[in-house]
DNA sequence: TAAAAATACTCCATAGGTATTTTAT
DNA sequence: ATAAAATACCTATGGAGTATTTTTA
């Protein structure tokens, strides 16, 4: 026996639903089903009766639950002193990202290490602007932030620096536009596109970056000039190019969420843009906890699926935001 | 954190000695090191402190073992209280097996129906000689017994049967004899040979049945007459090998342990003889233990290594013990 | 220089997932 | 017809093994 099964009998005897219980527990109903079964099983009596309509404890699940109660208080009540006693201070670990950093191996990254250290308390920034985003090396500097995502920064002494992973750029275009039918899209198939970017003002070195892919794939980009919002959502974009104003270059959106907005996402090529996503972190700054997170960032970013999915990033001009 | 955890704590704190706990506990000590590894680091605290030479309990760890000596107190007494009132009888399971099945799958059975059932008495009666494994079917049938293991007896209404697995059969050899440096033996080859085996008042079928395999190679095997022992263990005929009187037809000592003789084993081919091992159980006797255990074996005999080691055995010819 | 713990891998058992069927109202 | 649990099958995490290195009395 272990403390899942009573943790998961607890669940159930509570909700006196499977399925219920095991969205309690994130878990699958069956999963969920199966432990509780191995539990009967390995006691050797049945703790539920689900002979009727509804979902019943036993009387030796009536016993059971008081006992397993008191085993899962004494188990986090027994943690806790130790802790305490052993002068374990509150661990924190503050780590920011950006929103699109959802749909990458950053976010399991964050998800294992809840999981793996629960007593350490995990703090997710999201950030959801430009200017948020670079303003986390800002409180990398003032020690109100462990470590943050984000594209490649401009070089800087006090913080350090690693790759996790390439984002690719893709083209959106709004249905029914010629190019919308091909697999992949050349750069060179935009020369004579309008395209619609973020405001060069916001994040030079991307912009610049961009307009280098064009160049390099022989055109000079006719850019449609936006003052506006500092927002990367590209909810925006894609209603611009929805309603035909040009053609959008993006991050792609992994979660298809978009199709809202009928926009249609196509890989580019010759050359694949792709903006370096890097971690950020003090330099000198090595608290176990920031190690241990790292780590499985290395782990999940080397190993899992590359955001960049395939495609080889054009790492010196990768820019960033 | 799990139970595991706790168990593989108390017992390092008991020990103070990682590799004697690892013992304790049954399992390996590079094992036992990281559970109480990821305990540590999960708390965020060290409960040992290595630094001597001896391991020691930090502050925290006392406090530890108070708690998880009560939780695991706990949690035996809450399951012996469910199993009490859910009216779960003391039910217990009891298996006769020949001394020669602990090189074969039904070992595995065993510990595996232990581990997953701890709360079913399990009753292992190894049988040593002939008469004994015999004896299991007269338990069978008076019920003192719930499933025995034995070569295939003869057709008995009242006993269900089912194969389990194949137990090769191999020559022994003495060392420098002319045969003993090929890699597999045909039965042929002993045809002048004087063969070393069990009397046939022991066990005609068996008895008959290699007879019956020589017959086959084209031959009257020249047996070595026995009046003594009614023991399977091979001691006596291998060292009846040793001092050079015969060739031993012998089941395959998995457990390579008999080098003490100066014997030498060598497959034998053409035909490649082998005896059926079968389980037999009352009729109509199913209690879930019986068939929990039932099922464990199928799953490891069928999945797991079978003691016929790939040969094909003569299935029509293969007789009982 | 031994004896014990830590490392570095390899493997596989099993917890958990998905898809589907059965059951009960 | 619907909702919930059971069943079947599959995947992959991580617990445990083996081999080796490091450590310390």
């Amino acid at each position: 026996m272990e403390l899942r099964h009573l943790r998961y009998f607890v669940a159930v005897a509570e909700e006196l639903n499977f399925s219920r219980a095991a969205g309690r527990m994130y878990l699958s109903q069956p999963a969920l089903s199966q432990q509780v079964r191995k539990l009967e099983l390995e006691l050797g009596v049945s703790l539920f009766s689900r002979t009727k309509n509804h979902v019943e404890l036993t009387e030796a699940g009536r016993v059971l639950l008081e006992g397993a109660r008191r085993v899962l208080v004494l188990v986090e009540q027994t943690a806790r002193e130790a802790r305490e006693v052993g002068g374990a201070e509150i661990s924190h670990l503050r780590v920011g990202f950006p929103e699109y950093a959802n749909h990458t191996p950053v976010a399991d990254a964050l998800q294992t290490f809840r999981r793996r250290y629960p007593y350490v308390e995990l703090e997710e920034h999201e950030t959801l602007t430009l200017q948020e985003t670079l303003l986390q090396i800002d409180k990398l500097h003032r020690g109100t932030l462990d470590i943050g995502f984000m594209l490649k920064p401009e070089e800087d002494d006090l913080v350090e620096i690693e790759h996790v992973l390439n984002i690719e750029l893709v083209a959106a275009l709004p249905e029914g536009h010629p190019l919308a039918d091909r697999d992949a899209i050349s750069m060179k198939d935009l020369a004579d596109e309008r395209l619609i970017l973020f405001s060069r003002n916001f994040h030079p070195r991307s912009y610049d970056y961009v307009v280098a892919c064009c160049r390099e794939a022989g055109f000079k980009p006719k850019v449609v000039q936006r003052k506006e919002p500092q927002l990367y959502s590209g909810a925006t974009t894609y209603r611009m190019v929805a309603s035909g104003i040009g053609v959008g270059i993006v991050a792609r959106p992994v979660l298809s969420g978009y199709r809202q907005y009928d926009v249609i996402f196509k890989p580019l090529k010759d050359p694949a843009p792709a903006l370096a996503l890097v971690a950020a972190w003090r330099r000198g700054h090595s608290s176990p906890n920031l190690q241990a997170f790292l780590e499985g960032v290395r782990e999940l970013s080397s190993i899992g699926g590359q955001a960049s999915n395939g495609l080889t990033p054009n790492g010196d001009f990768a820019a960033g935001i």
